[in-house]
RNA sequence: AGCGGGAUGGGAUAGCCAGGAGAUUCCGGCGGGCUCAUAACCCGCAGACCGGUAGUUCAAAUCUACCUCCCGCUACCA
């Protein structure tokens, strides 16, 4: 509550969500570390003190599953990933104070440390559980090794989270129908003890805790739902031998092979990391014991997927270990291509490589991400999008501004003209410096972007109304005047716009003969004057053309088909068509035209093929629809030697009571498939849009096969 | 269907959380200007009754209720 504006007297700590050591980081991923880096960035140019921090998320199950199948250990697994990623950062210009891994010696004691605090505080107790256990595999299911059905929403779950139904964390033994994903066998429950930490306890606290909380709404209200849902305890423990061991563990009856859940250890990470940081540059610079145990202003960036653990988990972790409790947590939304969902699956991302590749500065995609759509907004990336942003605002505006400035400057007077900067200027800057510490202490860094943007536009205005080449023979004193305060705004906006772009701003900080960098200047050094002289300037953004755009665009599309392999290509148009046309047109109702039927297939199967179709008569036992699906519904059928559970997309279009004692046709040789929670054991033949079931009219009896 | 986000001039977006002069910015269209500048930049014009309905209020894009539609994730071929 009622926090002090941004600067603050108090130490400052920036947190970015740790990348999962476990894949290549794409634009979404960017979105975040960037997004923290100029947040941290436009803290520093208000004076603030402050740290940037972030590591590597090493531990957890998908790691454990992915080394293991690649037989590598899961150690150097995740360092190998670890390592891409210290490359990565620092050529988006995303500069951590520090960036370590949670599988350090730091983040490994640290994490102990508190775990053992929580635990003799009362906050951590054991209780027998039922987990899931592969019996073939011998082994323990934790998390992802486990997959069913969401006890709360039906839908299909992870073991840890209900990750496509309702997001909600899963506790081990919450969810229904539990299969090994190793084996694919169904797993058993099986007793044991874990840890739970109780966080149930830390109700009131946590209410309290989101009334004060800064940063995006989402972050804030999300949780209020949860908390009213009633929040459970915490299980912190889990059957594996990749992780941090559980403190105290060896000679513990509990058994020694108990590690802690990942989710306790990677937000530590967030102190470990400003802890390796003080080890560094020594306390007298940077104190982590003052920012996470006395006073600081801690500031959580992270994607709205992982709200629940910042907002919840985590604060509560922080509170009965006696630390500091988070002063924001800003939640970005997620990034689209072309519209649709990002899918690292179906290739539909931009990479960061990929991107790095294309030859395109880190500084454009910065600004993109960062200025198109509010923090809390989803964002759309299309190479059409980055062009017509990077074109208009970036060459067209704040280039072209700084460019012409430069360069007259150059020319007449060889730099800065001896002359002061006008009032009105001065008041324009001084406007632009206080609407960008506004947007720093709002969390809005488009605000940040917009200030800055704007400023250089006023410059074009300001230089546009005065026209000074007109004004050098007449009026050479005026003419110096409106250069003098060209050159000031272009040198404000590269002090304005370094959070955003921190590498054209620093060349323009060079070109305009300033020293050292511009990343360690404050917001008021915008209004000192620049040095005298300067040489030629250079352009600092060029144009995208568009047969680049049209040569991406291309490139991304292939890939996305090539990882698609052929799935349903809806848009792949014949060529020259008139899109509007296309558009306007879908409003034709005539449905009953009968020219849409499939074509024939041309390409003939063996009667072998044939013979692996195990197609039988059946009769429908019973028929329910499945709670939670449109379509979908679960039918019985007898195939003579059992009664197989079938599920069909047939709620719709059927009355389902009058289906039990109809007889019907199925292939029963389908691999089995679970929808919604529910097993397939066979797929019922249907023709046509209204599923018109096929059926036999003879004597045919049930079991017998379809030749 | 669940969860999340959204519905504002041709397209994309801001404002809405702290309600008050018919509303932001960018792209595009039209007209003009300038020539220092990366065919850039500047000025002007056209164009939205701010998804719908009902409320609260002196006053609503901005608050409340209901509704419709859209998008993302998941997914309903099994």
């Amino acid at each position: 509550m009622s926090n002090d504006e941004f600067p603050t007297d108090r130490p400052a700590v920036v947190t970015c969500g740790l990348p999962y050591a476990n894949g290549d980081l794409h634009i979404g991923h960017l979105r975040g570390y960037i997004g923290a880096d100029a947040f941290n960035r436009a803290l520093k140019t208000l004076g603030q003190q402050t740290a940037y921090v972030c590591g590597s998320d090493m531990h957890g199950t998908p790691v454990a599953v992915n080394a293991e199948q690649q037989g590598v250990d899961p150690a150097e697994f995740a360092l190998d990933w670890h390592r891409q990623y210290e490359e990565t950062f620092p050529q988006f210009n995303v500069e951590f104070d520090n960036y370590g891994h949670t599988h350090d010696e730091t983040n490994t004691e640290l994490t102990k440390e508190i775990v053992r605090t929580l635990d003799e505080e009362g906050h951590v107790y054991e209780k027998e559980i039922q987990v899931a256990y592969d019996p073939e595999a011998d082994q323990y299911l934790p998390d992802r090794y486990v997959e069913g059905t969401c006890p709360y929403c039906g839908e299909k779950a992870r073991g840890d989270e209900c990750d496509e139904g309702c997001q909600r964390h899963l506790e081990p033994g919450e969810v229904e129908n539990p299969v090994s994903s190793i084996t694919g066998n169904p797993a058993e429950y099986r007793e044991r003890a874990h840890k739970f930490f109780e966080v149930s306890a830390f109700e009131e606290y946590l209410t309290e805790f989101l009334d004060g909380l800064e940063g995006t709404s989402n972050a804030r209200n999300q949780p209020r739902q949860w908390i009213e849902d009633g929040l459970q305890d915490w299980c912190i423990t889990r059957d594996m031998d990749w992780g941090i061991d559980y403190p105290g563990d060896a000679d513990d009856e509990t058994g020694s092979d108990l590690v802690l859940y990942v989710w306790v250890d990677a937000p530590i990470e967030y102190i470990s990391s400003t802890k390796q940081y003080t080890e560094r540059v020594g306390a007298d610079e940077y104190d982590w014991e003052r920012v996470w145990t006395e006073e600081g202003d801690i500031v959580h960036v992270i994607g709205r997927d992982i709200i629940q653990h910042h907002t919840i988990f985590w604060p509560a972790m922080l509170e009965g270990a006696g630390y500091n409790a988070p002063r924001a947590v800003a939640a970005t939304g997620f990034i689209t291509i072309n519209g649709k969902g990002l899918s690292t699956s179906r290739n539909r991302a931009i990479w960061a490589n990929e991107y790095l590749e294309e030859g395109f500065h880190p500084d454009l995609l910065r600004y993109y991400l960062t200025t198109t759509g509010g923090l809390q907004q989803d964002v759309d990336f299309s190479w059409n999008a980055f062009q017509e942003k990077v074109n208009g605002e970036l060459v067209g505006t704040v280039g072209n501004f700084w460019y012409r400035s430069l360069l007259f400057a150059y020319r007449n007077y060889e730099g800065t003209p001896e002359e002061a900067v006008s009032a009105e200027v001065r008041e324009r800057i001084e406007g632009a410096i206080g609407d960008v510490r506004e947007s720093v202490n709002e969390y809005d860094l488009r605000g940040i972007g917009r200030a800055a943007t704007r400023l250089a536009q006023f410059g074009n205005e300001y230089i546009q109304r005065n026209e000074p080449w007109k004004l050098t023979d007449d009026d050479p004193e005026r003419a110096a005047q409106v250069i003098r305060d060209c050159v000031q705004i272009a040198k404000a906006v590269a002090v304005l716009l370094e959070p955003i772009t921190p590498d054209k701003s620093q060349r323009l900080w060079e070109q305009i003969g300033e020293d050292g960098d511009v990343a360690d200047v404050h917001l008021e050094d915008a209004l000192e004057t620049p040095p005298r002289n300067f040489d030629e300037p250079g352009e600092l953004f060029a144009k995208i053309e568009d047969d680049r755009v049209d040569e991406l665009n291309e490139k991304l599309e292939e890939r996305i088909a090539a990882a698609t392999d052929g799935d349903v290509d809806d848009g792949t148009e014949s060529d020259d068509t008139d899109a509007d046309e296309s558009d306007d047109m879908t409003d034709s109702e005539s449905e009953t035209e009968t020219d849409d039927l499939e074509p024939l297939l041309e390409d003939r199967i063996s009667f072998d093929d044939f013979q692996e179709l195990d197609i039988r008569v059946g009769r429908i036992e019973a028929a329910e629809g499945i709670e939670g699906a449109d379509d979908l519904a679960r039918l019985e059928v007898d195939v003579g030697f059992e009664t197989r559970q079938v599920v069909a997309g047939i709620k719709q279009l059927h009355d389902l009571s009058e289906l039990p004692g109809q007889k019907c046709v199925l292939l029963v040789n389908m691999e089995p498939a679970e929808l919604f929670g529910v097993e397939s054991n066979g797929m019922i033949l249907a023709a046509g849009d209204e599923a018109d079931l096929l059926t036999t009219h003879g004597d045919a009896a049930v079991g017998e096969k379809v030749r």
